[in-house]
DNA sequence: GACATGCAAGAGCAGTGCTCTCGTTGTGGC
DNA sequence: GCCACAACGAGAGCACTGCTCTTGCATGTC
């Protein structure tokens, strides 16, 4: 509690607060987030940002970062709530889901189209791939429990090679094959949020969205072995 | 030819130069797409614009319905080149996929995050079908020829009834299931296009992309119907 | 020739990201 | 206890944006 780290708290205060004032512009007025609008709800000069983010995109790389972690808690916390592989895998991916409706503007930073001349820095690495671990330890917990019986077409040729590279580098003990399931699996996943939240469900699934969403996820955790 | 007509033909001509212009401000600037760049291109003041589209989310309409018809017309130009029902899904999601990655400013108009403030008009609606379509085109075909033995899960409650809805407005004999199976092919398309131009698959898959591709279009297939 | 229409240019408004400079203020070392 | 210094906030300013309004010009019609 000395001083130096007085000022650390206090500086973090601050960042956390634009961070907030940020987040509440970005889920009102859409991706177009203005600093100077910020600046102005904060009641401090646009200038006095700068002192907290060198630059509007490292601002929104910071938002990105946290809304990469609080996806892959959301998962986590949903993995660790059950303990059937089959009913894991889909309870994370419907975790994901309420995540991404309540929180639609979170979900188009980091699954969306990229920013404008946004190059995601390599900090965003390693929270990206929470929700993916998470949804290969399903299928090691089936694995684990013998409930893995069918397995999807094996990966051919170079495709095979990388998923088998993936497998390693993954540690988890799952066979290439699978991981290659877990990927299909998290890509659909991607791909059926992404189609709710931006529009390409309209006018086709209009009602029970939810209920097509979990019919393709328990599709999906059987590609990958969860039947 | 006479002067109205002649005055009509150049206002389109003009027209359609701004949205070429404007396309390739899209493919070197990213999405945030400046009208007075555009008309700086052409050598006209930005106010002249104006006259052409009343404001930039309409230039963007425009440009968003081209994208469509364009991708579109290349997944029917795919179907159109395959005979056997489960070639020609894949080659129709190969279709979609090289011309995603040969535009993916124009891929990013349609299927990513929506346009902060730009709220899509019923004009896109239409235009919007012409894939899902064609991949229900290969599901009917494999119908037609026998082909299709194996189905996907009955979609249950509500959300089956609103898949006979749709089947009903489909209107191409395909069975309700199979129209699921449809609509998370198209789901899962989107998800992994989307994934692999927004950068979902950095370090992780990063070699063959098209054998990953192939190997999930065809697991999709095959929950369609078509194995 | 008078009139009307379509078009383009220019000025102008309010907003943006970002930089620079200038005071102020709090902090650490002596 | 004092002083240098770093951190900080405010303000002005630059170049840019979307968009509007007015003006001038060219062309077609009566």
């Amino acid at each position: 509690m000395n001083a130096a780290n007085l000022r650390a708290r206090v500086r973090a205060e601050m960042t956390e607060e634009i961070k907030q004032v940020a987040l509440r512009h970005l889920a009102t007025d859409g991706a177009n987030l203005s600093l100077r609008a910020v600046a102005r709800d904060l009641g401090m000069a646009s200038s006095a940002v700068y002192r907290y983010f060198a630059s509007r995109d490292d601002l929104l790389t910071a938002l990105i970062i946290d809304a990469y972690d609080a996806v892959g808690e959301a998962a986590e916390k949903a993995a660790a709530s059950q303990a059937d592989p089959v009913e894991r895998w889909v309870t994370i991916t419907h975790a994901v889901r309420d995540w991404a409706i309540a929180n639609p503007h979170k979900w188009a930073l980091i699954y969306g189209s990229p920013v404008p001349g946004y190059q995601a820095p390599q900090d965003t690495v390693v929270p990206a791939t929470r929700v993916i671990f998470a949804l290969a330890g399903a299928v090691q917990a089936g694995l684990a429990t013998g409930r893995i019986t069918e397995v999807p077409p094996q990966p051919a040729g170079r495709f095979g090679e990388e998923m088998a590279a993936v497998a390693e580098q993954f540690g988890t003990g799952v066979p290439p094959h699978l991981v290659g399931g877990v990927m299909s699996g998290f890509i659909h996943l991607c791909g059926a949020i992404s189609g709710e939240l931006f529009g390409q469900l309209n006018n086709t699934i209009d009602e029970d969205r939810e209920g097509f969403f979990e019919w393709q996820m328990r599709a999906a955790a059987a590609f990958a072995g969860l039947a």
